[in-house]
DNA sequence: TTCTTGACTTGAACTCTGTCTATCGTAGGA
DNA sequence: TCCTACGATAGACAGAGTTCAAGTCAAGAA
């Protein structure tokens, strides 16, 4: 994510200790903070920033491709770090714990043709459900 | 979803006008329809019937098993009467439109057990996307 | 360095989706 | 036909996200 603001810079944005703060937030492995989680943390580090602050820069990083959003369950979307390297989640039932993981093969290939329904199908999503070691008694 | 009332009452649950319309509106394949949807419809054919009943209607018969509930994008739960038949969604990503799919093979096969990090895994939620016939200019 | 300006931020009101609760109504058994 | 526990209702409430008018400031120009 450090290189995160040299090509947001790049691409015409400002950069302001807002956005700094909110690319600091999302910085790590397995990270699939709410919106709310994000403002949060973010605050700690920058007290006045605002939520529609929060909000906006993620949805825009979302949108350049920057961030993914996650919609696991019903609940409030997650915005995961790890967009360049293609993954699929596996979230346990109980307690709501994600983690990245990488299926072998291609995900699309199971869809044959007579189940496309003349669609262009571009991406597969995939949400392995289980219980996590701690949850497992 | 005809003798879905029958084993409604044969769980003791009283059969009420409420309950056979939201049945009713749930009828038929590709149905995937929003809690606020089922409600307008529902309305058409009982006009006083309430947000809460239809609500706490699809949330019983989920619970029981006779409806999916379905989260393709972050936005509101769509209820799938198709509960009988294991399948996936194949969702147009302009306009929405959801088709039942049938991916061939198992999807739980392509996650080995070095990316399981522990979990026990017990299901896998596949959301494909593309642009239907419509939309695809 | 200072000036200028449009992009950015703010907070509050607002929308959408879903839940809860007190009260009223009725399905179905006695 | 009568009883009553289960279900329905309206409206308040809550969580997640969006919108907007007004104020602020990053960064290029001079
Ligand atoms: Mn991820
Ligand atoms: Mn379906
Ligand atoms: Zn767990
Ligand atoms: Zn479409």
């Amino acid at each position: 994510m450090s290189d995160l603001l040299a090509r947001l810079r790049g691409r015409g944005w400002r950069v302001t200790s807002q956005r700094r703060v909110v690319a600091e937030v999302l910085d790590g492995d397995h990270v699939h903070l709410t919106a709310d989680e994000v403002h949060a943390r973010a605050a700690q580090l920058l007290p006045e920033i605002s939520r529609a602050t929060v909000y906006n820069t993620l949805a825009e990083l979302a949108s350049l491709g920057e961030v993914l959003e996650v919609s696991t369950d019903g609940r409030a979307k997650r915005y995961d770090p790890n967009a360049h390297r293609p993954h699929q989640h596996l979230v346990c039932s109980n307690c709501g714990t994600i983690r990245d993981v990488h299926p072998t093969g291609d995900p699309l290939a199971d869809l044959p043709a007579e189940e496309r329904f003349g669609f262009t199908v571009s991406e597969a999503q995939i949400t392995y459900r289980g219980l996590c070691p701690s949850c497992n008694g």
